[in-house]
RNA sequence: GGUCCUGUAGCUCAACUGGAUAGAGCAACUGCCUUCUAAGCAGUAGGUUAAAGGUUCGAGUCCUUUCAGGAUCACCA
């Protein structure tokens, strides 16, 4: 039993024994005290005044009579107003420290025994990813991690969107404008390449309009007349066919934006179990369909085209089908979902994809279960704000975006430079050298996505955003190299930091105490980060943690302490924050050096 | 217009899911390196939680209305 339950159900015995009032332990609740009180817990009375008939004082007073009398683990308590706040002793928060030191997997929680499969990045194949895709990808993966530590065995996958108008775009201009170009002969990363012709297709499209409202035509039918987006159009009705110059064109391009793609993921330390293309995905769930019509879930129109009737849930009709019979997007997703549970028998499947998109997966969830799916249940869409510019919305067609390859290099640089300016790389290798200012890059860039709450969009002024002081991830890694350095030290002059080095310790000061109990709450903040699918829980704690060390770091001293059980304890309490630490940002995907 | 999301210090974000005097970081100002890494620590200042009502012992949090910003509502993807 943990220390709150400890307490709780000696608070509910209380209730039974002086107020005759039947309260289970699992209905009462404990929060932090404040920092302006003492005590280590709170227990909020008002709620119960009704039951203890008594005023809060007294109530307060006789509960924590009582506790000091029963519990064994309170050494202390105080009333203020309705709050009874309650001091745990020293020996207890020890025994907590001790049993959380000797945990060899931590921040491991039981295994579940459940599958769970995590959607993201999900890139178009005719672009660079951008500052956007970042976001999608840090959360992903982040999310992913944290699952993990929940016990889930997770699927990572990424359903690649490799065919369509857009790329087609890519492929003409590049038929019109490319002259053989490949990523060898311009020394372009392959997805840089296809993102050039994208935006050459844009432009000329452009001209083209201009041209035909020149001449008079208005601009929606400009629009449709173009002669470079019939011949996109053109090329996708070829691709569908199979012809084999589109398609070995399209093999050709996607080849390269994948290699481009690869190199990225690997700099941002993303990585997938399973890939998905919409090549092979594109003509499914035609047969949910007719499913869907035998179960009365769908309905025809008169032209045969196939809708859903969501009208009951507060939701409007949505096409599934056309009257051709050719699929709409939906389609295609109720068809991977289904794909995606016979592939891997998944209970849970969270999909990261921007807000954008809430209605279509309010209505993909709603159909799916309305056809009974036995996964109906577990489909979650985790959806993000978009990240804007101080200029306004990114562009990927106008090329007013931040290229997420530019943005790590000129991170690594920023982090470069600045450790430099500090002198912090003395005896540093040149190889050693770079993978910290990597570390210290990617680690700024991937704390500032996801210490912000998902659905929050969010600003990104490229000159401004980006510090490596105060709640980043830079101080967060410089706590954990603070300690190595500690660890290295006390292995260096012998000191014994196994839980025997301190055995018999008779006191601990405040700044530990509070230690210990940030420490206490790193599985609590797990299991709250996976059921709200949200790595800024984790981000927080983990500034909240290193703050807390900081503080314990100037107020006491280690190496110069006398006593010795006192020093070993010391030690020993910085090697477990320093465990925490990394475990806590390894599950945000960001990596601790050992120096800086 | 309908639906959904967001609104907290000058800026970026918290607030343990309804609890005490709303907390951190950045920016500004004051201190602290001869001692374990100053990318740190301590302190000062900064607030009508967009606005107004309501619910109750108690509201940033729940309800209603209004305002502001964003997204979405295609036989597009």
């Amino acid at each position: 039993m943990t220390i709150q339950e400890q307490i709780l159900h000696s608070i509910s015995k209380a209730f039974a024994d002086t107020f005759d009032h039947q309260v289970s332990a699992e209905d009462l609740a404990l929060q932090p005290t404040r920092k302006e009180f003492e005590g280590s817990y709170t227990f909020v009375l008002f709620p119960f005044l009704k039951f203890t008939r008594m005023k809060p004082e007294e109530s307060g007073e006789k509960i924590g009579a009582y506790l000091l009398e029963n519990c064994e683990v309170v050494s202390a308590f105080n009333v203020v107003k309705g709050f009874l706040n309650i001091s745990v002793n020293e020996q207890s928060w020890l025994s907590v420290f001790e049993k959380l030191y000797k945990n060899e997997n931590i921040g491991q929680l039981p295994a579940k025994g459940e599958k769970v499969m995590v959607e993201f990045s999900s890139p178009n194949t005719n672009k660079p990813l951008h500052l956007g895709h970042l976001r999608n990808n840090f959360l992903g993966f982040s999310v992913a991690e944290i699952l993990a530590a929940n016990g889930y065995e997770v699927v990572k996958a990424n359903l690649v969107n490799d065919r369509g108008i857009h790329i087609c775009k890519s492929m003409v201009a590049y038929q019109h404008f490319g002259n053989g170009e490949t990523p060898e002969s311009s020394g372009l990363k392959g997805d840089h390449l296809a993102g050039k012709y994208y935006v050459l297709f844009d432009q000329a499209y452009k001209k083209e309009i201009a041209a035909l409202m020149a001449e008079g035509a208005t601009e929606e039918e400009a629009k449709k007349q173009a002669p470079l987006i019939l011949e996109a159009q053109e090329m996708l009705r070829k691709w569908e066919a199979g012809d084999e110059e589109v398609v070995s064109l399209w093999k050709t391009m996607n080849s390269w934006v994948y290699e481009g793609f690869d190199r990225s993921y690997e700099k941002m330390g993303v990585s997938f179990d399973q890939y998905y293309y919409e090549s092979d995905t594109y003509l499914l769930g035609k047969d949910i369909v007719e499913e869907g019509l035998e179960k009365k879930v769908f309905f025809k129109k008169d032209n045969n085209s196939v809708w859903a009737d969501l009208t009951q849930e507060g939701l409007d009709e949505k096409l599934v089908l056309r009257g051709d019979g050719t699929s709409v997007y939906i389609t295609q997703d109720m068809g991977t979902a289904d794909l995606k549970y016979q592939d891997f028998n998944i209970s849970k499947s969270v999909y990261v994809v921007g807000n954008e998109q809430d209605y279509h997966f309010d209505v993909l969830f709603k159909i799916m279960k309305k056809l009974d799916r036995p996964y109906g249940d577990g489909l979650y869409h985790l959806s993000y704000g978009m990240v804007d510019l101080p200029t306004g919305k990114m562009k990927s067609r106008e090329g007013t975006v931040v290229d997420a390859d530019d943005l790590i290099q000129e991170m690594i640089d920023t982090a470069a430079s600045h450790t430099k300016e500090l002198g912090k790389i003395e005896g540093f290798s040149q190889e050693q050298a770079d993978q910290l200012y990597e570390m210290l890059g990617l680690g700024a860039l991937k704390y500032f996505l996801l210490k912000v709450d998902p659905k929050k969009r969010m600003l990104f002024n490229p000159q401004e955003s980006i510090e490596f002081q105060g709640n980043t991830g830079p101080f967060i890694q410089y706590s954990h190299a603070r300690i190595s350095s500690i660890l290295r030290k006390a292995n260096q002059i012998g000191v014994d930091y196994s839980p025997a080095g301190f055995e018999g310790l008779e006191h601990i000061e405040t700044a530990e105490q509070e230690l210990i109990m940030a420490l206490n709450g790193f599985e609590k903040k797990i299991s709250q980060a996976g059921e709200e699918l949200s790595p800024s829980i984790i981000a927080q704690y983990l500034f909240d943690l290193a703050k807390e060390y900081n503080r314990f770091y100037a107020e006491l001293p280690i190496f110069s302490e006398g006593n010795e059980k006192v020093r070993a304890f010391r030690v020993a309490l910085s090697s477990q924050v320093a465990r925490t630490l990394k475990a806590g940002m390894k599950l945000l995907g960001i990596k601790v050096p050992e120096k800086m």
